[in-house]
DNA sequence: TCCCTGTCTTGAAGTTCATCTAATCAACGA
DNA sequence: TCGTTGATTAGATGAACTTCAAGACAGGGA
């Protein structure tokens, strides 16, 4: 199910590791980096990314659900959006499936908004 | 014009420079943050704050608007979107309007999205 | 094999968003 | 005062997104 769903490339080109203020952006760098942003733009996957993230290791979907107000179908699309957009994987063991974070995931996108020190001055 | 049309909180509550992995976001925190990360999940979008956060100091729109494809109102939507999310500030002096980047608001996203050590052993 | 539980996928309805054209506002100079 | 230039706002349209209900799929136990 999970290992390669995601259709992101983890970076693209020299924008790696670039932040966002050290050079301008090309279209395919922004066009990947607002695709992850996407993903994040929705409460209900941001509070789940950070359940997952915050569960230290792994989580099952059972342990997720329920605190939602949305139907269960509902939050398997959230999860989906987020695996797809490289920033969680997930196994079937059994019965249930569980949840992991992708970190170097979170850092590409937590480094693309760095701001330097130059912009720090004013 | 510029000053206070932003009608986000900067930060809620305790979820202020909490990384979203060291605690699970509530629902207010999480929306906070969507609203921020909505605001960067367009190319456009994130390509106008890369040009602004690197220009060093601040921008004019006319610099702007002739790196897109798109009609000058739309970028001046985008605009109006960032500087609603807080990301920017902008001013008129004489003809032509200036946007300078938001460091603290920057450094607020990026720090919701650090990964803390306990998660990067797995 | 059959049924039950847990999760995901599909299809449809309603809502939100990006973009354009046209109109408006602000500053400047003749 | 009037016309020009630069930027924003307003309204309309088509595309994309969120959500749910219904059905399908996977694994475990009788």
């Amino acid at each position: 199910m999970s290992k390669q769903e995601i259709t992101l490339t983890p970076v693209s080109g020299a924008s790696c590791c670039t932040p966002i203020s050290d050079a301008a952006l090309d279209s395919a760098g922004a066009a990947d980096g607002a695709a992850v942003f996407r993903a994040l733009a929705d409460p209900v996957r941001l509070r789940l990314l950070s359940m997952i993230t915050s569960a230290g290791d792994e989580i099952c979907v059972c342990d997720l659900t329920p605190q939602f107000e949305v139907s269960g179908p509902t939050i398997s699309h959230h999860l989906k959006v987020l695996r797809e957009a490289g920033l969680v994987d997930c196994e079937r063991r059994g019965t249930w499936v569980y949840y992991w974070p992708v970190p170097e995931r979170l850092q590409w996108i937590s480094t693309l908004l760095a701001v330097p020190e130059t912009a720090l001055t004013r």
